[in-house]
DNA sequence: CTGTGTGTTGCCTCC
DNA sequence: TGGAGGCAACACACA
């Protein structure tokens, strides 16, 4: 028999631990073993990242490297800059390959890819061996239990994996790592296509990265942020799996802290050290196995006996909330990260609105500009402008660090969306996914339609305020000291609602509440911080009404009407523009506040005025004519 | 079909 | 100072 000559192909799972796809590749005893990874255009051009994130992953790969040479001197991990599609099967015949082995994938991109590759192998004569390790259960796994369908809520979850069987326990590391054979790269190398390029405008330098496929001193070396023409990461937050594991064992060192966690008690305005575990970026890498943290949650919560936290609170529910998206963007592939063509996804006529590619129907990346005042409000509240200092410091911390505590994400996220400027949740989706370390697609998409009331969620009326949320949490507005410093010496009393503060105040703390948050930069520099975008009570009940509308209409994603547009036809017209996501009435600007069009409406005598009354129409079946969003207004503010 | 219980994490007022 | 209740009320699973 011929002795196994097997390529590891690394990926999103770049530790050594708890990985059920190496051990199948070691247990293979090869007679030569190949760590690689493929630095892939595919990713490296498609995937919006900053400096944060891709610095993260040159962490994960340099410690991943180092724990291999430490177990053999001769190995490390091998990067090769060419697609996997076109290089792999070059490297099948010119290394004699036997096996290619590597960790199951579940996003879009890779399952196409994944194929791709199996494929080309197969007809190579190479045998592919996939083990499932990213998630506590194999997420196609999930979706087979769940009757093919999206796990959309935590008891599906579970039910579909108590069905499966108990989470696997978690494998020790390798303690040897076999020589690699020869790496001859006598075949020519394929250039990528670098055109188009997410990440164009963040580089400062043009990406040198693919001029030869062992790197510029060929020796296989990991990239570094110049050679990929980026500008230095600003994080604090480094990656690897010594570093994981290190961070893991000083959690589970605190038994308590561990098994009486409950994330909803955490809190988002904490820093320095944050109060939750800070783990998930390691997840997202494959530095860290969740089944890892899983078990010694369990354990911990056994230790401890009476009091431990429970799911979905608790350390383990925050898991299976992972593995419940994984499942669900499983189950629907591609279109579970946009609302057009997901049938599980409420379309709710937001502003600035993704386009479509005509032949696909996936989101391009471009917007349609419905409203040139709610594009100013997206660009306030990406740089941390918007004038509500809450959500500008989260902005901040978020641009800055490439992390901020779930309910921090909450709280901006619900501004962007239901509870402020009613703005598509695909915008807010995408600076995430440029900032976040953690960045996951299904998770992030999937928090996306939970806050803004798409999916998961639809109690659009518990509202986060940009004020009182964020002083439940941190009275003396710490946080925003820290990353407004435009504000660290305003009174308590006003840095919530620093437009509320008498000049004289203002005058004190050396700060001055202008501006249109659009023509300064943020910072303490100019001595301003800008006024608030808009009265966040007004925007509240404006957005409430348009969900209801929405909800009474009741179209998701996948329905005719919103893939042909009649769906225009189904919202009630001419007042409501807000609604039909065509609100233009800024053009000649000076305070054009939406809330203008509904104070108009309250006046016009058309509302019944009892809060009862809205409650009852709404409980009546689909209604031909809803209930205007005046009437809504006024019986709300009652 | 109808009713009921549940759903990770709201805000405000009151005591 | 923290917990309970009111607010007005959706979607889904399940019986």
């Amino acid at each position: 028999m011929k002795k196994p000559r097997v390529i590891y192909w690394f990926r999103i799972d770049l530790r050594l631990h708890d990985s059920p796809a190496l051990k199948a590749a070691l247990d293979l005893e090869p007679a030569a073993f190949w760590p690689i990874f493929t630095w892939d255009p595919h990713y490296v051009y498609r995937a919006r990242g900053g400096s944060n994130r891709w610095q993260f992953l040159l962490d994960c790969q340099n410690d991943l490297s180092n724990s291999i040479t430490k177990l053999n001197p001769k190995s490390k991990l091998f990067v090769l800059r060419e697609a996997p599609q076109s290089l792999l099967p070059k490297l099948f015949k010119a290394w004699k390959v036997t096996h290619l082995v590597f960790e199951k994938d579940t996003d879009a991109y890779a399952i196409e890819r994944d194929n791709a590759v199996t494929k080309a192998a197969e007809e190579a004569g190479v045998k592919v061996i996939v083990r499932s390790g990213r998630t506590l259960w194999d997420s196609q796994e999930i979706v087979k239990q769940h009757g093919g369908k999206p796990t959309m809520s935590i008891t599906q979850l579970q039910a579909a994996g108590n069905r499966i069987g108990p989470v696997r326990k978690p494998i020790p590391a390798p303690n040897h790592i076999p020589d690699p054979g020869e790496m001859p790269l006598d075949f020519v190398q394929d250039q990528p296509v670098t055109k188009p390029d997410v990440n164009a405008e963040r580089r400062s330098e043009s990406d040198t990265g693919y001029h030869s496929i062992a790197g510029p001193n060929g020796d296989f070396a990991v990239e570094t942020l110049e050679e990929l023409g980026l500008p230095a990461a600003t994080t604090p937050h480094r990656g690897g799996e010594t570093v994981a594991l290190k961070m893991l064992a000083e959690i589970v060192a605190d038994t308590k802290y561990l098994a009486t966690f409950e994330k909803p008690k955490t809190s988002p305005a904490q820093f320095e050290p944050q109060s939750t575990t800070l783990l998930s970026p390691f997840f997202h890498f494959g530095a860290l196995s969740p089944r890892l943290l899983y078990w010694r949650a369990e354990e911990a919560a056994k230790a401890y006996g009476k009091g431990a936290s429970s799911p979905p609170v608790s350390m383990t529910g925050q898991l299976l909330f992972r593995d419940m998206y994984f499942a669900a963007h499983a189950a629907l592939g591609p279109v579970f990260t946009q609302t057009a063509k997901n049938p599980y996804c409420r379309f709710i006529p937001w502003h600035l609105p993704s386009k479509r590619d005509p032949e696909t129907g996936l989101v391009t990346g471009e917007y349609h500009v419905d409203s040139k005042q709610a594009d100013d409000w997206l660009k306030r509240w990406r740089n941390g402008m918007t004038g509500f200092p809450w959500i500008d410091a989260l902005m901040r911390q978020l641009k800055h660090d490439g992390w901020i505590h779930h309910l921090g994400r909450h709280s901006v996220a619900c501004f962007l969306t239901r509870g402020g400027c009613y703005i598509d949740w695909e915008r807010g989706c995408e600076v995430f996914e440029e900032w976040l370390l953690d960045h996951e697609p299904a998770c992030n998409a999937g928090n996306w339609q939970w806050l803004s009331c798409s999916a998961f969620f639809s109690q659009y009326f518990r509202c986060y305020s940009p004020i009182a949320f964020g002083q439940k949490w941190d009275k003396q507005g710490e946080l925003i000291r820290r990353w407004v410093p435009e504000l660290k010496d305003l009174d308590a009393k006003y840095i919530y609602e620093p437009w509320k503060a008498p000049i004289s105040v203002q005058k004190k703390a050396g700060v001055r509440v202008t501006g249109d948050g659009l023509s300064t930069e943020p910072g303490a520099g100019s001595g301003t911080y800008p006024k608030p975008m808009f009265d966040f009570s007004e925007r509240r009940q404006v957005c409430i009404a348009a969900l209801k509308t929405a909800y009474d209409v009741g179209l998701h994603g996948a329905d005719a009407p919103v893939l042909d547009g009649t769906w225009r036809d189904m919202f009630p017209s001419d007042e409501h523009a807000e609604i039909q996501g065509r609100f233009l009435s800024d053009d000649d600007g000076e305070g054009a506040d939406n809330g203008h069009v509904e104070e108009a409406h309250a006046g016009d005598g058309a509302a019944s005025g009892d809060k009862r009354t809205a409650g009852k129409a709404a409980a009546e079946k689909p209604k031909k004519k809803q209930k205007t969003m005046a009437d809504y207004v006024i019986s709300t503010r009652k």
